[in-house]
DNA sequence: GTTCAAAACGTAATTAGGTGA
DNA sequence: ATCACCTAATTACGTTTTGAA
């Protein structure tokens, strides 16, 4: 055991006085909100506990907890927070920082990996929704020609009826509609007979809304 | 300055010993694809060059470009290639490893990020040609149900015209007929009368467009 | 089945660049 | 206009998983 080629010499010696350098930092600001920055002075004495030999890799599991449930309440870190961790936790404040800023960091990827995946579901069911949409326009133009096909063989027996008044040059403008809006976009297929819009109304699905929310 | 609290002791003891270690190397297997592991034997000295009081964090850009490149031809690392670029780079070639292995991490991210935004430009797409077969799907219903009405004018000016052979029944078919296909699938909302709602009217200000402009 | 070096994963720490008070 | 803090990227370490011998 032991094919480690570098580094492996001299892990955890572990934090050596853990007193000193938590002495002049709590106190010193009652503002309610500072809200960011600008809160200690806190020149001079960087650091302190654990100086030389200092390996320790790793934090332990109590203090891991106490970071993420700190994370869990508030993403961000003021100073006062993060001294008081930082005491809490026997540790340098600027580990606590860079704890939250890591935290932060793997927060974000989760995040994107989390949308990821709902928009891929939610893409998934407007594929279906696709298909079910063309699959119902396959249906009512069969139907819509059947319907025509029945008018002229109506027409053509009973050929006397002059009342063809209002809608019956509806064949003709289906390939005619104007566009209500997007003249143009990416989308072939579209460019003319976009969506209609003539005398019904209403709308109709508004599933997609549930995408967003 | 300088308020790096820990750290900064003895980082790299570096590789000593730079000689053998690339003897055993090179040769030894012929097959084309060991596709995985198990490269070299290549236990005992690691390292390479650069040596004594080595403070050097970040690469240089030479370095990192040739690293990149190597990189961009394969982002699998066989021991060979990795002991040769250590030598030519003058880094140990656990370096080289650990480089690789963030350089894969890396990637996978930005892949992953740029799998999202394809996949939303596609989402996005398909929300439109859904929406243009939403208003398809009324237009047709609308022409449909004109041409219905048509029909049953027809049938009852002309009431004497026997002529009702074949497709007359389909002014009730218009709501049951069969779905072609996606019997049911979990994709709600079009259990019955899909898409249709009679007479109600509409409106969809489209303002809902912005959304993705 | 066991072994073990490399891959994969998670994370600590550093650096550089930007921002606001 | 310095200072504290942030983000993003990097480097490296530690542990777990894996697959070929």
């Amino acid at each position: 055991m032991n094919h480690r080629p570098f580094h492996d010499h001299m892990m955890l010696i572990s934090q050596l006085c853990p007193s000193d350098a938590y002495t002049q930092i709590i106190a010193q600001q009652g503002e309610k909100k500072p809200r960011r920055r600008r809160n200690k002075k806190n020149k001079g004495g960087e650091n302190g506990a654990s100086s030389e030999a200092n390996k320790k890799r790793k934090l332990s599991v109590e203090q891991v907890n106490l970071l993420e449930q700190n994370f869990g309440n508030e993403h961000k870190l003021e100073s006062e927070r993060k001294d008081r961790l930082a005491m809490e936790l026997g540790l340098d404040p600027r580990q606590v920082a860079v704890w939250f800023q890591n935290r932060r960091a793997r927060w974000k990827n989760k995040k994107l990996e989390e949308e990821y995946s709902t928009l891929k579901k939610s893409h998934e069911a407007t594929l279906l929704e696709k298909c079910h949409l063309e699959s119902e326009v396959l249906k009512l133009k069969d139907q819509l020609s059947e319907a025509e096909k029945e008018i002229q063989r109506l027409l053509q027996s009973g050929d006397r009826v002059p009342s063809n008044s209002s809608s019956s040059s509806q064949s003709q403008s289906v390939e005619a509609m104007d566009p209500p809006f997007l003249g143009d976009f990416g989308v072939d297929g579209y460019d003319d007979d976009v969506f209609y819009v003539p005398e019904t109304h209403y709308i109709n699905g508004m599933e997609w809304i549930n995408l967003y929310m």
